[in-house]
DNA sequence: GACATTTGACCGAC
DNA sequence: GTCGGTCAAATGTC
């Protein structure tokens, strides 16, 4: 464990430094040349900071629920235009796809589209992010059922949330938030997943979720040990940089 | 009334 | 022309 604990820390430390070079980069006019170092001292940020959660968390799995992580680090896409009739549409972004039991993961989405999809027995859902208006948060979700009958969901991140993170009690905002969801339809034009019953099984994953997790001290996620870093004792020159207690856990590791 | 969801139409990529 | 992603009016929920 402690040889794990300064792996740890040689991974954050590494990260930091990256990051402050990036930061001094940044504080220079950046043009077309400057981009390419850019980026990859963000790669080098996100494996980093990466690396070290794996020593913390092992494996993506949690709790039982299979969570893969797959990175795709395509060139962002163009700015759109939002004017309907007159937009582009994403063909390579930021993306990264999640296996998972449960459609929750502590932010607060907007559904604003589903479609049925070629040889596909369930639908997929479009959520954007709930503060897309007031923080001008890009980030998107994509959510599929997986056609093995596990109650698994594909879910495809889009972009990157440029909102305030979730806190440390996010879990209880996924649980009230599911209350809320309870009542709504997930889907009216597919019986399949739009029976309350299936609503019950996202629930009471949900909520399986956040009482495990007070249990066992499952709060050893990604988002909270990132969280961790950020707000607590765990690094005090790090909790001083004010740059870097700015970004959010998704703009580092999924940059 | 405010906010979220549904759903058909529209649009771009292939 | 087909398919997947997005828009926005209509509708639902609180």
């Amino acid at each position: 464990m402690e040889i794990n604990k300064k792996k740890l820390v040689e991974t954050l430390i590494k990260g930091r430094n990256s990051a402050k070079r990036l930061q001094a980069l940044l504080h220079q006019k950046v043009n077309d040349d400057e981009l390419a170092s850019v980026d990859g001292l963000v790669n080098e940020i996100s494996e980093s900071f990466y690396h070290g959660l794996l020593v913390l968390t092992p494996t993506s799995t949690h709790l039982g629920l299979a969570c893969n992580l797959v990175f795709h680090g395509k060139p962002p896409a163009p700015a759109i235009k939002e004017r309907r009739g007159c937009y582009k549409r994403r063909k390579t972004i930021d993306s990264r796809i999640e296996v998972s039991g449960t459609i929750g993961d502590g932010y607060s989405w907007r559904k604003y589209g589903q479609k049925g999809i070629l040889n596909s027995k369930f639908p997929r859902c479009y959520f954007r992010c709930t503060h897309k208006h007031v923080q001008g948060c890009k980030a998107l979700k994509q959510v599929q059922q997986l056609e093995d009958d596990s109650n698994m969901f594909e879910i495809r991140y889009i972009g990157h949330h440029t909102c305030a993170p979730p806190n440390t009690s996010s879990h209880h905002r996924v649980v009230l938030d599911s209350k809320k969801f309870k009542n709504r339809h997930f889907s009216q034009s597919n019986p399949s997943i739009s029976t309350n019953n299936q609503n019950d099984a996202f629930l009471k994953q949900e909520d399986l979720c956040y009482n495990v997790s007070l249990a066992n001290d499952a709060q050893l996620t990604p988002a909270w040990v990132w969280n961790e870093i950020i707000t607590d004792d765990f690094d005090e020159s790090f909790k001083s940089d004010q740059t870097l207690s700015d970004i959010s856990f998704d703009d580092v590791m999924f940059s």
